[in-house]
DNA sequence: ACATTGAGCGCCCTCTGCTGGGGTGGC
DNA sequence: AGCCACCCCAGCAGAGGGCGCTCAATGT
């Protein structure tokens, strides 16, 4: 016979297939490679196995029947000639290596297998053929009872030898009695002489082909005791009570608290712990834990939807998809109430959205309107209502008034001379986005075809004249109003316009615009910018004069400064509001001669101006109240605030001489703003060359 | 020989959660 | 008109429950 012999690493706790391993008992035995199920099913039986020394070489010795083949601890095999009908396998300690011990797996004849059977306690690892009946080249097949053989093994150290057992040659089992051991051979047998009469199927027991047979007859004779279920066998009767009755999980996750009723659901659940994804798509990168999760999406690939509506057609991969749409035709879709408003949502994982969206939130909500606070999305929503209608924006430069912050927002360009929307093919630039739009259209897009102009449909109960916008009418009415309060509104509000601001540095979204005695906006608190108010000192002395003063500083996280305002509203000496006028720094700088640099704004006017607190700002303010640039004026220590600061000269009384240059640039600026209110006006405007005379804004 | 027990594999179903697209209404 | 929030829906995957069926092991 050809026999393959080999020595392997004692104590090894894995190790390749075919190793010879001893455990703790001393017991010998080969791991093989048919093992499943992750133990070490123990096989006396040596056909191959790889020899692993010391020095963890491979080595592999093969012997012919009757040779003995020894293997030193170094790897060598050393085949001595043999005969005999048996085999004995000495496994014998090699002295190689002090970390493991090898052992070398000694194939020799046995001649006095006699003595070997009756336990030679000097024998070491004896595999022994009882019945002698060796049949060498058919061990593959493995189908006979004769294949059995007992085998006893001891190794030489502990001088153990094993009571004798009847064991199976072809894989681990033993039994004490010889007819138990030649049952269980008929589990290695592929012979199945018990066929069913409906599908010819063959059984190797008549019991499983009785339960096969139940399966064809719909028999079930196990029936539950705790509710109706019957079952084909026993086992399924019996896992039915534990899954369903007793509950009893007797197989239990080492590492978390899952428990299963059977096994196999227990090795299934480990790999959620290990990752281990052992079906690979062959379409794509998707690897599943199960086969059922790859079979289900492989659909994807193939198309197949076997799920499908009886009511509509729709056909859908999943059978719970299918579940879930055919709720739609019969009404009966399930209703989620939120439980913290009166929102109902279709689905449980809409309604947790729902809640995480509008019921949760890391921080109180600050109403921008009023400085309340709220905890979430959803009671700020319902505050927000009680805002409806408020024009709760006001603009601190003028009378302006909004109903929402963005209006305010794109207000603000008009005091800042922002016109963020730059035209492309000339020189113009506009403050609103479908202002830009038309201008391009206008006059440099020849394929523009302006619309229709519309009706005027919109008549003045007055005077009859018609307007095609209600808010042009609205205005217009303003001049039959006979108490004037809508003309003086709009009056004040044109005039309002004319305050100007310059910004040195890029100003950021003017949302963050905000007047020092308004709370901060804390809707942005995440867009990284930081509210620098002037302190209460500062303020103070900003309100000096009888001038009503509001200053905005923001400041960016970077430390830059961003915005400065200084709004001053006069009275003269009638008690009469005074035309304020602010002039940009090109108006001063041109009325001077010089540039304003270093000047962050510059008032038109006021005689109790203050500067902001440049120690605080880090930015120079000054009032231009006679269209100097700031730097050009003599030091006003001590008066008004800021004294610090560079201060111009006020004229006497309060009042402020209004640079005309400077007015007439800041009324030009804000022409567009104005003009462009009226769209039918400003088609003309612009159809005249997007100019206007300051005086006709007046 | 028969009955019992239980492991093992496979299949299907359900529940759950996430994601993205589309529709809609408010601003 | 455009943007945005919200809702609805379908698609897909993770995880687990339950059962059908076969067969080995074991006891009597």
């Amino acid at each position: 016979m050809a026999l393959t012999a080999l020595c392997g690493v004692a104590g090894s706790a894995g190790g390749e297939v075919g190793q010879v391993y001893v455990d703790q008992s001393g017991q010998y035995f080969i791991r093989e490679a048919t093992e499943e199920d992750g133990g070490l099913r123990r096989s006396k039986r040596v056909r191959t196995a790889t020899a692993v020394t010391a020095d963890a070489a491979m080595v592999q010795a093969s012997g012919e029947a009757g040779q003995t083949v020894q293997l030193a601890a170094g790897g060598q095999a050393v085949a001595a000639a043999a005969g005999g009908a048996y085999q004995t396998v000495t496994l014998v300690p090699s002295d190689g290596n002090s970390d493991e011990v090898s052992y070398v797996l000694i194939v020799q004849p046995d001649a006095e297998e006699g003595q070997k059977q009756e336990g030679d306690d000097q024998t070491i690892g004896v595999y022994d053929f009882d019945d002698g009946d060796e049949q060498p080249e058919e061990e593959e097949s493995g189908e006979e009872d004769d294949k059995a053989r007992v085998t006893r093994i001891a190794p030489r150290k502990s001088s153990q030898t094993v009571s004798q057992a009847h064991m199976c040659s072809y894989c681990n089992y033993t039994s004490p009695k010889r007819y138990l051991l030649s049952r269980h051979m008929k589990s290695h047998s592929e012979e199945r002489p018990h066929k069913c009469s409906v599908c010819e199927r063959g059984f190797k027991t008549l019991a499983s082909l009785q339960n096969h047979v139940n399966t064809h007859t719909g028999t079930k004779p196990h029936c539950c005791k705790f509710c109706d279920a019957n079952f084909t066998t026993s086992g399924e009767l019996v896992r039915h009570v534990r899954y369903i009755h007793t509950k009893e999980k007797p197989h239990t996750c080492p590492e978390c608290d899952y428990s299963s009723v059977e096994l196999s659901k227990l090795r299934r659940h480990m790999r959620s712990h290990t990752g281990e994804r052992p079906y690979q798509c062959p379409h794509c990168t998707y690897a599943s834990p199960d086969t059922f999760k790859l079979k289900r999406h492989l659909r994807i690939h193939t198309g197949e939807k076997p799920y499908e509506c009886d009511i509509c057609g729709s056909r859908f991969t999943q059978s719970n998809s299918l579940k879930a749409h055919r709720q739609i035709h019969s009404g009966e879709k399930p209703v989620y109430h939120c439980e913290l408003c009166p929102t109902t949502c279709g689905r449980k994982t809409d309604l947790r959205i729902h809640v995480q969206k509008l019921h949760t939130s890391d921080r109180p909500i600050k109403c921008k309107r009023c400085g309340k606070s709220f905890p979430d999305r959803y009671s700020f929503k319902l505050h927000s209502k009680t805002h409806e209608g408020e024009k709760c924006f006001k603009c601190d430069l003028c009378p302006y008034m909004s109903t929402s912050q963005r209006h305010l927002e794109s207000h603000m360009l008009v005091h800042t001379d922002q016109k963020p929307f730059v035209c492309q093919h000339c020189d113009q630039s506009f403050r609103q986005k479908q202002l830009l739009k038309r201008h391009v259209n206008l006059y440099h897009n020849p394929n523009y075809i302006p619309p229709q102009p519309r009706e005027k449909t919109h008549e003045c109960p007055e005077c009859g004249r018609a307007f095609r916008h209600k808010g042009n009418l609205i205005r217009h009415l303003a001049i039959h109003d006979p108490e004037a309060s809508a003309a003086e509104k709009q009056l004040a509000l044109k005039l309002g316009r004319e305050t100007k601001v310059t910004v040195r540095a890029a100003i950021q979204p003017l949302r963050h615009w905000t007047a020092l005695d308004q709370q901060p906006m804390e809707m942005y608190e995440d867009e990284g910018e930081e509210e620098v108010g002037l302190g209460g000192e500062a303020q103070q002395q900003g309100r000096g004069g009888g001038a009503e003063q509001k200053m905005v500083a923001v400041q960016g996280q970077d430390g830059q400064q961003y915005v400065v305002l200084e709004v001053i509203h006069l009275q003269d000496a009638n008690g009469e509001e005074q035309t304020v006028a602010v002039v940009p720094d090109s108006a001063l700088s041109q009325a001077a001669g010089a540039g304003g640099s270093g000047i962050d704004m510059q008032l038109a006017a006021g005689p109790a101006a203050s500067s902001i607190d440049a120690a605080q700002l880090g930015t120079d303010v000054s009032l231009a109240d006679d269209g100097l640039p700031a730097d050009l004026l003599p030091q006003a220590a001590g008066e008004g605030a800021g004294g610090e600061q560079p201060r111009r000269p006020t004229t006497p009384g309060g009042r402020r001489r209004v640079d005309d240059q400077a007015v007439q640039k800041s009324k030009q600026d804000m022409q567009n703003c104005f003009g462009f209110d009226d769209d039918e006006e400003d088609v003309d405007f612009l159809a005249a060359g997007g100019k206007k005379e300051a005086v006709e804004m007046m």
